[in-house]
Parts: structure tokens; C-alpha cells; sequence
DNA sequence: CCTACCGATCGGTAGG
DNA sequence: CCTACCGATCGGTAGG
């Protein structure tokens, strides 16, 4: 039944908040959600099927049901963890933080982080298949976004006391996250220097200033060129 | 054989370039090509079965076949459709702009236009499915996005030698579009006067400039609230 | 454009 | 976690 389902994946979840996460081997549920999202930004939700999922960690189709009591489960999975960790990402790089400016760059840089670590297929995946989430499931979802969106609008908030933005905060957000997540069309696996050096001129563009040092980006496309416009 | 298909379908294109688009009923292909795309942009390629399309138009789902030789083909005529209309738009309002201001405002207007008018499901279906189509039928699609790179890119130019951006051209217009697109996430079947003010309200946001009337959007989420951040 | 059908694959289940 | 299987649905085809 799936509340014995329900109960067996509490059990297993990651280590609750502060906890450093050790390089401990994965748990079979944790490799079938990593496997699952790696999936899901490939071939989409609809596309990667349950097969998929089971063949890439090596059990059979069957045994996917002891883990997660129907396929939209483990795509909640994928998003909740990707999202929760994502927000741990700007916490901290929030809190070395003091000004204005600096903290609009702590939250560019997470974001970018966030977006193009390694394991970060579940961002990818959320902005491509959160409709594919039933409304109940996608509540909780919705709930982290909140918190995410408000953490941007207040710093927002500084940053424009300080002079540094003219227009209205909710929009620069909107625009800022909407820029930001359109590197995943045509950044493709940055190095750890290339991603900082974004997040610089991230700062500089949003804030439509000159760079001081010169002007362009690494490269006219980096990574491989992507088709999306 | 998918010859013959291909020939019918050049047959039933649309009158050719300049010439105005008659209310005429749509043909059965057009009615197909119609259907697809607004099932693909609310259920994806996936989610949406040539039985779903066919019934949506009245017809059996055999009857695919004569119009269409796979599904692929018609989330192609979907994409190249609407790639095609929307560079007309943007063409159009280029036409009548002179400055490099008024030319940067065309193409914001222009493209949040194709974004949202009623039958723009083609562009929201090309960002989220164009891993769908095979390389080989990529290829026509992206000779259409890269055109419309260069519009952008050769007006952003002019409004940079006026001195109203600070950045870098390339990153700008990135930005700039991933900005725009963006809004197909939190900007609902807007009217034609609020797409005006929302285009005006981006040249202001983009160049980070403060609005000489006021500074705020319409709304805190103008149509429903999206999950996306 | 319809009827009738194909082999393949889907998410999910029973029983161990 | 496996084997064996389910009913449903998929894209696509043959023949008219």
C-alpha cells in the first residue's frame, strides 16, 4: 500500500538540515532519483520511462514499485531535493554577505550554481515539466519557490535603496531569475572559473553597467551552440 | 510512401510570403497543425497522442497519416509555422521604427507579441520541445533562429553606440530574450493594451532606467500565479 | 478519410 | 528485490 511506501521513504531521506552530507554510497532510493532526473532532463518525464529508470541503476522494472508507489513519486522527489538543496546554496552564500551589492551578486552566483552543478538536472527539469506535477504535490513545490522568490525581492529591496536599480523590484526579479535560467540553453558545463566569471558579468549586465576591466563574455557561445533562441 | 505526403503537404501551404492571410475556413491540415500545437503546449509531445489531435479536429486517427507521414512531422509544421509568423511580426514593426530606441522597443513588442497572441502556441512549444525533433529537421529551424539572432544583434548595436548599454551586445540580447521568454510563465492572455505597456515597461527595465510615469508593473502577477520561479 | 488492426511499450500489480 | 503478467495505449499500416 502506498502508505508503507510513504513510510519506508521517510525513512530514507537524506540527512535533515544542518548536516554535512558525506560521500557515503548511495542508497538504492537515492540512486533512482538521481538516475531519474539525470532521465527526465535527457528524454522529459514522459519520455524516460520506468524501464529507464530501473535499467540505469541496474534492478528490474518491478522493483521500481517498492521504492515509489507510482512514477509521478519519484519526479516529486527529483524537484523537492533539487529545489532544497538549491535554496541551501544562496543560504550560505547569503550569509558571507554584507552589502547590497555584494548580496545581489551572492544570489546571482547561487543561482548560476544551483543551475549548473553537476547534479543539477532537477532545477532543469522543474522549469521544464512542472506541469506534469498534480496540483497537491505541486503545492509544496510552490511553497520553496515562495521562499525563494521573497528572499530575491529582498535583497532586491537593498539593492535598489542603494540607487542600483531604477525599475520596479518585482520585475528586475522576474527579469533577473528569466535571464538566469536561460544559461541553461547556452551554458553547458562551465568550469567552476567560468561560472564565477558569469556571476560577474551577470552583475554588470543586469545592472546594465560597464565592466571595468573590458567588456565581453568568455567566448561568442560557450559550451556548444544550442538551437533555442 | 512519405513522398507522396510531402508533396500533398507543399500543396496545402499557406499563400506565400507577402500575401495577407484570408479568414478562409482552415483546411484539414491546417485544423491539424492547429490542434497539435495547443496540445503540445499544454500536454508536451508526449502527453499529446495523434489520437488526441485527430479528435480534437474530428477525424479518425488513421487519418493522420494521409495529412502527415509521423508525429514528428507535425510538431515541424507547428515550429516552422510560428518561427516563420514571427519573424514577419518582428519584421513589420522594424519597419516602422527609426531610432535605435524606438528600434530596440519594435523588437521587445514584436517578440512579446508572438509570444502571447492567440495562436502562439508554436513558440512556447519550440522552447520547451525542440529536443523533440531530430537533428536533421532541426537544422531548417535553427537557420530561423539564428536569423532572428542577428536582427537583434545588429539593432542592439545601434542602441549601443548611442551609449544606452553599458555590456557587452551578446550577453545583452541573451539576456534580454531569456527575460522576455520568461514571461510566458507569469504573464496570462494579456490584452493588446497590456502587452503595449508591458513592452514599454521592458525597454525601461532592460536599460535599468527608471519609468518617467511611475515605476510599477501592472499587478503583483498579472493572470495567474505560475509555480516557476 | 474510415475501419480494423499490428507489434511495442507503457505504468503498475500479484505473489513470492 | 525478481518473475511474470495485466489492461491500456502508443505510433503507424493495410485495404478500401
Amino acid at each position: 500500500m502506498a502508505k508503507t511506501i510513504s513510510a519506508k521513504r521517510q525513512e530514507r531521506r537524506a540527512p535533515a538540515s544542518g548536516e554535512v552530507q558525506e560521500r557515503q554510497p548511495l542508497t538504492r532510493y537515492h540512486q533512482l532519483i538521481r538516475a531519474a532526473g539525470k532521465l527526465f532532463e535527457e528524454k522529459g518525464y514522459q519520455g524516460a520511462s520506468v524501464r529507464d529508470i530501473t535499467h540505469a541503476v541496474g534492478i528490474t522494472s518491478g522493483s521500481f514499485f517498492y521504492h515509489f508507489a507510482t512514477k509521478e513519486d519519484v519526479l516529486f522527489a527529483v524537484l523537492e531535493g533539487g529545489m532544497t538543496e538549491g535554496l541551501q546554496v544562496v543560504a550560505r552564500k547569503l550569509d558571507g554577505a554584507r552589502t547590497p551589492r555584494e548580496r545581489l551578486h551572492a544570489l546571482i552566483s547561487g543561482h548560476l550554481e544551483a543551475l549548473h552543478s553537476e547534479y543539477s538536472y532537477a532545477h532543469k527539469v522543474w522549469l521544464r515539466e512542472w506541469r506534469q506535477i498534480s496540483p497537491e504535490k505541486r503545492l509544496p513545490l510552490e511553497a520553496l519557490s515562495q521562499t525563494y522568490r521573497n528572499v530575491w525581492l529582498s535583497v532586491l529591496q537593498e539593492v535598489k535603496s542603494e540607487g542600483l536599480i531604477a525599475t520596479d523590484t518585482a520585475l528586475f526579479r522576474r527579469n533577473a531569475v528569466g535571464a538566469l535560467n536561460w544559461t541553461i540553453h547556452w551554458v553547458r558545463n562551465p568550469t567552476p572559473e567560468q561560472l564565477r566569471r558569469l556571476a560577474d558579468d551577470f552583475v554588470y549586465a543586469l545592472l546594465n553597467e560597464a565592466r571595468p576591466g573590458d567588456a565581453v563574455v568568455a567566448g561568442p557561445d560557450m559550451g556548444g551552440a544550442e538551437p533555442v533562441r
